[in-house]
DNA sequence: AAATTTATGTGATAAACTTAACAATATTGA
DNA sequence: TCAATATTGTTAAGTTTATCACATAAATTT
């Protein structure tokens, strides 16, 4: 039932309702939504159905109520704790990152190899890559972002697949495949670029 | 005739047949490729055929033209010069980033309004702000990457829409619209962790 | 040189995803 | 109170994307 861009259109549904919200509104109809975010409202409305989200035939949709359903969907009502492997220049950006807090994401700890990154006082703490799994286990830990240089990634994917962790969001250019006790999202920043680049130098030929 | 993830499937053939060459092999079948990156091998065929890459029944692909022919697609006769706004955690690793090079993407400065932030003789340098819009049309810069606070996200779309650049890779959390003169695409981490741990929590559901 | 094998190239088919259309129904206003 | 109106909920239709299946052609074997 659920498809693949389906949460990361309710994560945008989410942030244009509180947006509306912060703006005083309490109601909204799905032509509404429909419209700034440039999707259909009828796929508005199929999303909404498929989440049990209801609104009144005429009222619309009430704000608040969607916004605690859609909390209910992405389990928001315990605090995500996740770890950071490598605490380099982008590690070290996310693990500094204000924005993953008001999101119910907490990063914990960060691991890495290198002793003049670690500080097991900081907040949160860059602790030394041995100790993950014992971390991961004693905190429960489910996610995990990886941030380690390409060529530690492999090896940093089969230590962590060891420790029983649930998810990977993985910076590396490396594209790790998910498996099902694992699930591995990439983010390729290069490509994102270079696709942008593909797209923006097409439509400068087509002008011409 | 191309559709939206060909060009990021064509970049991951790209990967793989970089490395595969590195390792030595000459050729390629769709069906290793198809393998490794978990897609048809009819889907392999079907890219390779629409961006007129062809290869011999029986003999497969011959890698270097395949690498050749991906590069000519992706506009890689010419060095891809970039900008940077907003030098903060973000921007600051993303023009620190050595991957870009070797992709023929170039970081050729960063834009910030702190003084602090500011190095005119960086390598990129660090210019101020009011120097965008004469930077980009002096040195006909078409891609920026924007890394500023949410709050200036939409003033710097408009800034940056009255230059004239043709792409925008925002990373801030506001979700713009592209334009026919102007394609903006977002990269929104915060949603790609939500994104991660929905379906990680959601597995583990399934299981119990 | 014919037969067999193996991989491409592609048209048909299927699956996934999105939009259109409209009946059902709540609200408003006469 | 009842007609007019506006919006949901949902089924059908449409579109896009991916796979299947196989005819075709190159290479290898017999
Ligand atoms: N910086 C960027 O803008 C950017 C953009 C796209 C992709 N990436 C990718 O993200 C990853 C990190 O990039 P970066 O620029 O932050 O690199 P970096 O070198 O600054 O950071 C990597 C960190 O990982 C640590 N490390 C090395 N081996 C480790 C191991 N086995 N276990 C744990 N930690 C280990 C290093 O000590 C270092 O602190 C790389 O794979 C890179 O390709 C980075
Ligand atoms: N840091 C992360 O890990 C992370 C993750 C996801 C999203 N983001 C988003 O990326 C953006 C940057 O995040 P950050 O952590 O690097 O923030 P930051 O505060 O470290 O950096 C922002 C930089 O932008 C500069 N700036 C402010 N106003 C400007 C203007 N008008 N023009 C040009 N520059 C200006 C600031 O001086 C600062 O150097 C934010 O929108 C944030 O939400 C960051």
């Amino acid at each position: 039932m659920t498809n693949k861009g389906q949460i990361l259109r309710l994560l945008n549904y989410k942030n244009l309702l509180k947006h509306l919200q912060t703006l005083g509104f309490k109601k909204v109809f799905s032509d509404n939504i429909s419209d700034t975010l440039e999707i259909s409202s009828s796929l508005v409305r199929k999303d909404f159905g498929n989440f049990g989200i209801t609104g009144n035939r005429k009222g619309g949709y009430e704000i608040d109520s969607i916004l605690g359903k859609i909390d209910d969907i992405l389990g928001k009502d315990e605090i995500q704790k996740v770890v950071v492997i490598g605490v380099g220049r982008i590690g070290e950006a996310l693990m500094k990152y204000q924005g993953f807090m008001k999101e119910g994401i907490q990063i914990v700890a960060g691991f890495d190899i290198d002793p003049s990154r670690i500080n097991a006082e900081g907040n949160p703490p860059v602790l030394h890559n041995d100790k993950i799994a014992d971390f991961i286990e004693e905190n429960d830990i489910k996610i995990c972002i990886m941030t380690v240089p390409q060529m530690v990634a492999k090896h940093t994917v089969d230590l962590l697949t060891a420790t029983g962790i649930g998810g990977i969001l993985n910076f590396t250019p490396i594209k790790f495949q998910s498996s099902a006790e694992l699930t591995i999202n990439n983010i390729n920043i290069v490509h994102e670029l270079e696709n942008l680049i593909y797209v923006v130098n097409k439509q400068k030929d087509n002008k011409e």
